[in-house]
DNA sequence: TAATAATGTTAGCAGCGTAAACATAGTATA
DNA sequence: TATACTATGTTTACGCTGCTAACATTATTA
């Protein structure tokens, strides 16, 4: 039958992709839980059925936001293989890197103040899933280390890339020289080369 | 004359310091427009004598985020003097991060895609001021460096401290080993340690 | 002094998040 | 199988929001 059913049956997780697709559409300071709901063919009270506040869904989208960054982590170590562990950690880069450029306003909402992630402990469990990864990586690049200096060199990695990618996306689009190239186009030559010497490898 | 007038005579200014402080005290999203102008004991659509719309009062406030911030870290180059170049480099990477954390949700609407920093030329000049302090310093630090070398430098230091905000403040709070201590305790116990090893000074 | 510009207020619109009341469908129990 | 209960949808409505239009008051200028 294709009559529309009153029950939708699916309706949580069509929400959480409705509101996924408009986020990376619109970016989540102009998403509506009114806008998602019509994406969804469903009234606009309806996602209330299924998560208390709007904060929640967004939370919902930004967990499955860090789900997918770890994969890409994940897979960017996993993929090739007789590849040097330096390189792997540099093809872990590049993956972050790329992950925040192409799902740039889903990386906003990650990184935004507007979820509280203290009151979503899956989102902060998603999150700690993606820095794992990381830190493996970095045990198996320097075996033997101490907990402080893997600590410190997890930071490093993690500050740089966050940094890198609010700035690749030219939120500041600094000058060197008044007329001269930007410093950015240094980087954006090649990422390759500034990360493993930004990295020290 | 105590008598309240009709006409304010510095109404433009003190929107943009109720503005400022109500984005400090509630954060960027929880900012009405409604609140600014009784912050200001004006009517609510007195502001818009003075800002085209809501953006345009936020961009102000974040124009003055970032000449806070220059501020700032010209006066950690230039309060003390006897000071080795490297020393005063590392006061400025300090003056960033406790910018960063001392206004926390200034810094958020600064780096909050919410404002198109593309339609404020202001809003750009004065981010780019703050970096050309960065970029003068690098330069005494090593002198005769070549533009793609200080190119690389400066995202670097940008990118890291960026990125160490975000993560100082607890946005992502890592642990490297289940129940062992947290990668963050070990930046916080000594910034400046940590600035120095991965400044590479 | 009269016209005009600048800067304030009031009234009102559409869109928002959310709660309450109601409707329908699926499930468990008698 | 009939009936109660629960889950999940809709409708309606409230107060808040950004913003516009029409109007009021003051400052400036001819």
């Amino acid at each position: 039958m294709l009559i529309m059913k009153y029950h939708h049956g699916n309706l949580k997780e069509e929400l959480i992709l409705s509101a996924c697709k408009v986020c990376e559409l619109s970016g989540h300071d102009h998403m509506s839980l009114r806008s998602i709901a019509k994406e969804a063919s469903v009234s606009q009270t309806a996602p209330y059925r299924h998560f208390k506040t709007k904060e929640c869904l967004l939370a919902e989208v930004s967990k499955r936001g860090f789900e997918e960054l770890t994969d890409r982590l994940r897979s960017a170590i996993n993929l090739k293989d007789n590849v040097s562990t330096k390189d792997k950690f540099l093809e872990m880069g590049l993956a972050y890197l790329e992950f925040g450029l192409e799902k740039r306003k889903t990386y906003d909402l990650m990184h935004s103040p507007v979820i509280d992630k203290v009151e979503f402990p899956e989102l902060l469990d998603a999150a700690q899933g993606a820095f794992e990864e990381l830190v493996q990586i970095l045990k198996d690049l320097y075996p033997g280390i101490s907990e402080d200096s893997l600590g410190q060199k997890c930071i490093k990695f993690w500050a740089l890339m966050h940094g890198l990618v609010g700035l690749l996306d030219m939120k500041i689009e600094p000058e060197i020289d008044s007329n001269a190239g930007e410093a950015m186009s240094v980087v954006k030559k090649d990422y390759r080369s500034f990360l493993e010497q930004s990295l020290e490898l």
